[in-house]
Order: C-alpha cells, then sequence, then structure tokens
DNA sequence: ATACATACC
DNA sequence: AACTGGTATGTAT
C-alpha cells in the first residue's frame, strides 16, 4: 500500500495547556494523499477525545516520555562537544561522505509500484455501490486501509475503527478478505513480471522493478515503461497504481507516493536531479526513518530534510554508531539499493492475538494452545524447525515483554512449542495480559531439512520441494523468488526414492503430503538422534523443570558472577596502579589517539578514557594469564589471545567488545588474520554475524564496555558449570550437514549481496571513532560491512517476501510540510491531470464492466479450491498464505 | 542469548 | 466502550 506516514508532531512538545490534544502525538494525524483538505486541528482533537485515559493512551505517554528523555539525552551528549570533537567528527564524516559519493551507482533504473489504496480498492471492485463512499477495510478494532473518500474525514489505516467512526459516522466497514487480495496480487505480478521477471515482491500491493534491461532492449524511457505498466495492471486487475522511477530502490519508493493515487514520478538518473531532490525532501518520507527516528532528528539536530543529514554529519557521527551515521549521510547523498534482488530467507514464523485482558490463568493456557497449534501448522506447512522460542505478551497496560528460550534440539510441533511456551508463561504469572503471541527463529536449515544421512537428506528434501511447491502456488512472494529454483532441482533428483518413502510411511499417516505426513517424516529423520535425545532431554528438563530450572541456572551464576565481579575489581584497582609505568604504557598522543591500539578519544570523553586504560590493563592481565596457562601463545600483540577451545569463544567476545573501540586495529597488526568461518558459527553467519554489522563492531553503550573484558576474565575462571552448557549449546547443533546444506542455499544469497546502509537506531553516545587515520580506519570498516553485510536493508526496506500486507502501519502521507509536489521535486509531472481519488471517474465507463469480470474471475478460482465451508482455522490459514 | 524498541506493510 | 498481526532488524545488556 502506499508509503507511511506518522505524526511525529515535532513541534508541540507536550505543553498541555489549553489545547491539550495539540500534543499528544498519534500516529495518524498527518495526512496522506487525498488528506489535503482534512481539517487536521479537528482530526487531531478527535483522536485526542476517543484516546485520553484510556490504558493505551497512557502507554503512548509512557513511550513518549521516554522517547523526549532520549532526546533531552542527546541534547547534552550535543552540548558536550568540544570544538576539537566537533573537528575530528567533521573529518570522519566528511571523509565518509566523500567515500559514499564514489559508490554512487547511476546505472540502473528501478522502478516502484505501489497499488492505490489497495485492500478499499479491491472491495470496491468486488460491491461497486461501494464507490464513492467512504469506506474502510478492517474492524471496529483496526482499520487495515480506508479509501480516499474516507480519508477525507480524517480516517486512515492504522486507525481503530470506533475512532473512525467517530470522525466519519457514515464510514462503511468491510471485513478483511485475504484470499481476494492475494489473487489481484497475483494478477498485478503477473504484469510486473513482464518488466522484469525478478521483480521484488515488497508486500501484496507493491513491488520493485528493475527496468534497465527493458528500457535498455526496447529503448524507450523509463516513463513510458511506468505508463505502459500501469495501463497494463489496470487491465488486468480494474485497479489504479502509482509509481515511481530512481537510480535506486529507496528513491523509487519514495517516487511513487509523490503522484499518488494513480499517478507516476520519474527522476532521473542524474545526480544533480537526484541532489535537487533531496534537497527538500522530508526525512520521514525515507523508509526506514519512521516517527521515532525523524522526532529524535529534528528535534535534537533539527534536521527536517534530507540534505540536512549531510549539513549535520559531524553531529551524527559524533552521536550515533557508524553505521546508523552512515545510514543517515547516505540519504543525504540520495543513495540506496541498486543490485539485483538476492534470495532471501525467512527468519522467523510467528503469530499473536489479542483479546480482552484476563489473568485468567486457564484462559491464558487455552490461548497458549491454540496459538501452539497454529504456529506448528504454519511451521509444518512450510518445513521449518527452530530452536528458539519467544513468548510475547502485552499486558492490560499496553506494557510488551518478551520472553525467549533457544533450545538444544529445533521443534515444530504443538508439542514442542507448547512445553516450552507454557514454561515462559509460567515464570510470568500471575499476570493481566491482553496478547500472547509466539515466536520460533533460528531455523534448522532454511527448511528443516536437518539430515544426518544422505538417505534421510533424500525424503527431506523431497519434503522441502513437497513444500515449496505447495506454497509455490499460495505464498508467491516466497516461492517466486526464493526457493522455487533450487527446490526443483531437488525434486527431480530424488524423485524416485520419495515414491518409495513415500509408500512406505504412508500407513503409519494415511496422508498424502499433509501437514501430518510432513510432521512424520519430520520425526522419523531426526528420530535417531531425538528418540534418543528425547528422554534425556526429559530427564534433564524434569530435574531443572519448574522453579528448579530458573534459580539453578539464574541465581548459581549470579552469585559467581558477583563475587568474581568483587575479586576482579579489586585485582584492577591495584593492578592500575602501577600497571600503566611498565611496558604497556599508555599515552594520549595528539591529546587524541591510545598510544597503544590507536583508538581516539577526545579529551572530553573523560571517563571514556579512563576506561579504556582499564581495558588496557584488563588486556595485560588477560595476556599474563594465558601465558601462564598457555606458554605457547605469542604475548606480543594485545590483541593475541588463548587458543584453546573455550579460548576461542572467549577471543570472540573479547574481540567484539574490544573492536568496537580499536577497530580493526587488529586487522591493521595482522592483515592475514581472517575470522575462519567456525563450523558451529555458520548457522549465526546468516543471521547475526553478516546481518548485523551491529552485532559485531557495535559496542554497548559508552559506559563499561570493558566491562565485558572483565567478564571474560570470570568466565575464566569459571568452573565447568558454564562451559559444560556451553558445550551442550555447540552440541545441540543437531548436524553439522544441516549448516553445510543451508550454506549452499545461502551462499547465493549471501554473496551477491551489495553494501547495505543501516536503518536509523540510536544510542545516546557513541564511542568515538577508532585509530588515527580517519581515512584508513572507516574506509576499511566499511569495507568489511559490505563483505559480511547481507541484509538488504534500507533503501530496499526489508522487501521481505512474506511480508503480510494488512498495512495498518501506512498512515497516510502527509502533504503539508512537503507541499507542492511537482515544484519541490522538480518539472515531470507527467501525470498531472489525474483525479486525486474522484479520479475513479477517471476510467468510469469501462471500469464496472472491468470490475465485474475480474470480480467474476476470482470467485471462479476462490471457489475451487476452497470449501466456503470451513472455519476459523482455514481463514487463518489463508490468511497466512496470503502474507 | 535475551529483552526491548523501531519500522514497515 | 477501548488501539492489529507478521516480520525484520537495531540497541543494549
Amino acid at each position: 500500500m502506499e508509503g507511511t506516514e506518522g505524526a511525529a508532531n515535532v513541534d508541540g512538545d507536550g505543553d498541555g495547556g489549553d489545547r491539550p490534544w495539540q500534543s499528544y502525538h498519534t500516529v495518524y494525524t498527518t495526512a496522506k494523499a487525498g488528506m489535503e483538505g482534512v481539517d487536521k486541528e479537528k482530526v487531531q482533537r478527535v483522536v485526542y477525545e476517543m484516546s485520553k485515559g484510556s490504558k493505551y493512551f497512557q502507554n503512548e505517554e509512557r513511550k513518549e516520555a521516554f522517547i523526549n528523555q532520549k532526546i533531552q539525552n542527546l541534547r547534552i551528549q550535543c552540548a558536550k562537544l568540544t570544538q576539537a570533537d566537533l573537528a575530528h567528527y567533521r573529518k570522519v564524516a566528511d571523509r565518509r561522505i566523500v567515500e559514499l559519493e564514489a559508490s554512487r551507482d547511476l546505472s540502473r533504473i528501478w522502478l516502484h509500484v505501489d497499488m492505490d489504496a489497495f485492500y478499499a480498492a479491491v472491495e470496491t471492485l468486488s460491491n461497486p455501490t461501494l464507490q464513492g463512499k467512504p469506506m474502510a477495510v478492517g474492524s471496529m478494532s483496526m482499520i487495515s486501509t480506508a479509501n480516499y473518500e474516507a480519508r477525507k474525514f480524517g480516517v486512515r489505516a492504522a486507525m481503530p475503527g470506533f475512532i473512525a467512526r467517530k470522525l466519519c459516522p457514515e464510514l462503511i466497514f468491510v471485513p478483511t478478505d485475504f484470499k481476494k487480495y492475494t489473487y489481484y496480487s497475483d494478477l498485478t505480478r503477473k504484469v510486473f513480471r513482464i518488466y522484469d521477471p525478478n521483480f521484488i515482491a515488497g508486500s501484496l500491493d507493491e513491488a520493485y522493478l528493475d527496468i534497465t534491461e527493458v528500457c535498455k532492449e526496447r529503448n524507450v524511457k523509463s516513463e513510458e515503461i511506468a505508463q505502459e505498466l500501469r495501463a497494463g495492471v489496470y487491465e488486468e486487475t480494474g485497479l489504479t497504481c502509482s509509481a515511481g522511477v530512481a537510480p535506486n530502490r529507496l528513491l523509487a519508493k519514495v517516487c511513487s507516493d509523490i503522484n499518488k493515487p494513480n499517478g507516476q514520478y520519474v527522476l532521473p538518473n542524474d545526480r544533480m536531479a537526484v541532489m535537487t531532490f533531496v534537497s527538500s525532501l522530508p526525512i520521514r518520507k525515507i523508509g526506514g526513518i519512521g516517527k521515532v527516528t525523524e522526532h529524535i532528528l529534528k528535534g535534537v539536530f533539527e534536521i527536517n530534510t534530507c540534505e540536512q543529514m549531510l549539513e549535520k554529519s559531524c553531529y551524527l557521527y559524533a552521536l550515533f554508531s557508524q553505521p546508523t551515521a552512515e545510514f543517515f549521510c547516505s540519504v543525504g547523498l540520495g543513495l540506496g539499493q541498486t543490485d539485483s534482488p538476492q534470495v532471501r530467507f525467512r527468519k522467523s514464523i510467528s503469530n499473536e492475538r489479542t483479546f480482552s485482558a484476563t489473568e485468567d490463568e486457564v484462559l491464558l493456557h487455552k490461548k497458549l494452545v491454540e496459538l501452539a497449534e497454529m504456529l506448528s501448522a504454519d511451521m509444518q506447512k512450510e518445513g521449518l524447525c527452530g530452536r528458539t522460542l519467544t513468548l510475547k505478551l502485552k499486558t492490560a497496560s499496553f506494557e510488551v515483554r518478551t520472553r525467549a528460550v533457544t533450545l538444544q534440539k529445533y521443534i515444530s510441533s504443538t508439542e514442542d512449542i507448547l512445553k516450552h511456551a507454557k514454561k515462559l508463561l509460567k515464570a510470568e504469572l500471575p499476570i493481566s495480559v491482553r496478547l500472547i503471541g509466539l515466536r520460533v527463529s533460528q531455523f534448522n536449515g532454511d527448511k528443516c531439512s536437518a539430515t544426518p544421512d544422505p538417505t534421510q537428506k533424500t525424503i527431506t528434501n523431497f519434503i522441502t520441494s513437497g513444500d515449496v511447491n505447495r506454497n509455490g502456488s499460495s505464498f508467491p512472494d516466497v516461492a517466486d523468488r526464493d526457493f522455487v529454483s533450487d527446490a526443483e532441482t531437488n525434486l527431480s533428483v530424488d524423485n524416485q526414492q520419495q515414491t518409495s518413502q513415500l509408500d512406505w510411511r504412508d500407513p503409519f499417516v494415511g496422508n498424502y503430503l499433509s501437514d501430518g505426513d510432513y510432521q512424520s517424516c519430520v520425526l522419523q529423520k531426526n528420530d535417531g538422534i531425538e528418540e534418543v535425545q528425547t528422554p534425556s532431554n526429559d530427564a534433564t528438563s524434569s530435574h531443572h523443570s519448574g522453579f528448579t530450572e530458573a534459580l539453578g541456572s539464574t541465581s548459581f551464576q549470579g552469585q559467581f558472577e558477583g563475587i568474581n565481579v568483587m575479586n576482579e575489581s579489586k585485582l584492577l584497582e591495584g593492578a592500575s596502579l602501577n600497571s600503566c609505568c611498565q611496558e604497556t604504557t599508555m599515552l594520549w598522543l595528539n591529546d587524541y589517539k591510545c598510544s597503544l591500539c590507536g583508538i581516539e578519544l577526545p579529551p572530553s570523553f573523560v571517563e571514556e578514557r579512563l576506561e579504556h586504560s582499564d581495558f588496557h590493563l584488563a588486556e595485560k592481565l588477560q595476556k599474563e594469564e594465558s601465558r601462564i596457562h598457555q606458554p605457547c601463545v605469542p604475548s606480543g600483540s594485545p590483541k593475541r589471545y588463548r587458543r584453546d577451545a573455550y579460548g576461542k569463544e572467549e577471543k570472540e567476545r573479547v574481540e567484539n567488545s574490544a573492536n568496537v573501540h580499536n577497530g580493526d586495529h587488529r586487522r591493521l597488526n595482522e592483515p592475514n588474520h581472517q575470522r575462519a568461518p567456525h563450523p558451529t558459527q555458520q548457522e549465526k553467519r546468516g543471521s547475526i554475524a553478516q546481518v548485523g554489522q551491529s552485532s559485531g563492531q557495535r559496542k554497548a553503550g559508552e559506559r563499561g564496555w570493558w566491562k565485558d573484558t572483565r567478564k571474560q576474565f570470570n568466565e575464566r575462571a569459571e568452573t565447568s558449570h558454564r562451559r559444560e552448557q556451553r558445550d551442550d549449546k555447540s552440541q545441540a547443533k543437531p548436524d553439522d550437514n544441516t549448516f553445510q546444506r543451508r550454506d549452499d542455499f545461502s551462499e547465493r544469497k549471501d554473496d551477491p549481496l551489495p553494501t547495505s546502509r543501516k536503518r536509523p537506531a540510536f544510542r545516546e553516545k557513541r564511542i568515538p571513532v577508532e585509530s588515527g587515520d580517519v581515512n584508513l580506519v572507516v574506509g576499511r570498516n566499511d569495507r568489511k560491512k559490505e563483505e559480511r553485510s547481507n541484509n538488504p536493508q534500507h533503501l530496499g526496506r526489508p522487501e521481505k517476501p512474506f511480508a503480510d500486507d494488512r498495512a495498518p502501519n501506512k498512515v497516510g502521507g502527509r502533504r503539508d510540510g512537503f507541499p507542492s509536489r511537482g515544484r519541490r521535486y522538480g518539472g515531470n509531472d507527467s501525470y498531472r491531470g489525474r483525479d486525486k481519488f474522484n479520479g475513479r471517474q477517471g476510467y468510469s465507463l469501462d471500469k464496472i464492466q472491468t470490475e465485474k469480470w475480474k470480480h467474476d474471475l476470482y470467485q471462479d478460482v476462490s471457489k475451487d479450491p476452497i470449501p466456503q465451508n470451513e472455519d476459523d482455522k482455514i481463514a487463518k490459514l489463508e490468511a497466512l498464505l496470503a502474507s
């Protein structure tokens, strides 16, 4: 659906006064396309009146207060920066900007298509009498989409229905019907495929197309392609859409929103055009910059437009993590992803339900069972097994809690999910909640294909393929791009054995490729391990279960650490007195640079400097201890670590904490050092090490960053208790085959991945940049990031293949503060005459025909496979498939 | 690894 | 009267 909008009234900073509603920063008070004539003051007032005093409202206030506090802190940090600091960060930022500029790629032409008020438009096709009347898809609780008539009243996506009705008493509510939306979505994709067979589906109603080749081959302008495509979509579906064309996906998405609805905007592949475009572009238009980020950037730095990101870049680098600062700067330059679509894998699967708050444990348990069943079914449909289970609770006061466990074995059955979910829930009781959710992540291979031996692998592959194919029809997003080719290969290769395996299994299940069948396969496959393991696990579980388990590990560990921390503190204090006078004497060269590691810490970061010297001290102690236990370890560099199995882990951790501050110092000193992909790390590789550039390099808060090191000390002295735990966990990986195989998959997706720019996130203070040579260090860091980068983020906003669509959040785009699109964005308003929404008149004559036809078509399709009679479960299933 | 927050549809 | 669901990812510990 169309872009997102949020309120973020940065202005009224919460002065109650005569007009208290002005300080209530709702999400939907700002307008979007079709909201020009809306009386925003009135909307704001109504929303406020309907909300004030409610639990929801109170929670919003709480959150807002938190953000404001954050802003205050950032302002203070900002004020603390000295001239020297600023000069330094200016250098860093300028250097990076130059490098970013050098990476600009103007060779591709991206087109972003976005259906206009998709759900509402589809519903209007189904029921033409809705035309011209204010209508919303959704319920009294929540609206997914509102048509343009309704938007005139201030009604918008993500607004609860009861408020919407207050704004527009005539409002017609239409329940969501994802089967229908999926059907029409598939029709649009047929058209997309013509222009880019590898288009990226962002959701049911939007997609990114690389039209570079089409333009070249046919020697036509991108503008014409956009026209043609939109006409094609209309012809195929009777629905209108908007398009944006730009040199990268980030900008294309912004552009598609400019002349919505039923319009398009082309931003030429020209640097000046891009810079001009960006110069007046409000930051909130950028994917990844939401209400909070906007609020912060405006509130702290007075940044309103993308261009101002560059002006304030030194502050951004001073106060945010490097990836975050970099993302901001790249936005200022109008950069975005231009790479070809990558294969993407689902990383988690979940479901959640809201109900009226209760603390009735029996009721809650019942909800949990239902969720576990649904989740298990969903997982088996996709052949997924995961080992991290997360319970989500929303309390009666709207506070959200999550509780997670990571298991030794991969699970997917209702029983397994439930068993652990119960434990998690139990630990929170008593509690009054209004929502429960379950999520499983850390998948075993991407398709539950863990298979210790070749025979079983065949089974699994078959199953996997079967599932994939089944998904193919109903899960176009995923199948289209992600799995089909691989899966087909497997299928054909293993065809024969499948048959026999199936036959063999049939008696057990009596099903053909049903979920039940799948389940049995899984059991079969894992039996060798699990059957043996399960009893022992259970023994362990029961041994640890309940309070024993919780208290056992938690409190014991806590005590243990407590003692050690104290010892360690004393140790450090004592040692620090003379440590600096020995071989490890450290100085601040030029008042900035650590003589030992080259990290730069501005003089104003007094506390950090102290901590930093502590760090070196700790490092030294660590070294010495290493020498004692591992005499063969070289001791020359402060960055060497013990090499025993345990030490490896320690090394990782120490590096992580040290790296943040030392940057690539280690690499400087040991250019040959490559972090070998550790077998047990591979699983992580896809999800954490590479995806989150952050996790590896970024450091936690400024304070106590070296405490990690201190902790390692404790851990080293640690008993076998925890070590065993760790060992258990590494053994937990059922089989390395799994990961091997998974790698085969991921290889394709990981490798080609381009630079990704961080999506904004905040910390209140940032550890100063590392190393003396700004250029070298920053550059290198980046390269490293690029190598690992696996997440197409940012510009490519999560193009989740399986993203779902009930896009409530997309609250329209406000036109105010973002005036005269034509003027501001330059010319090229080829679709000037489009109708805003009364625009439906534009195709009034043949429209009805088209609609009928399409609608009938849809009904034909939908009748056959789906027994109208199915109950909620099927509906839910469909909804999931639709997503 | 866990918990929480932000963002998007 | 009473403010969704599914997924990804960043931040902090």
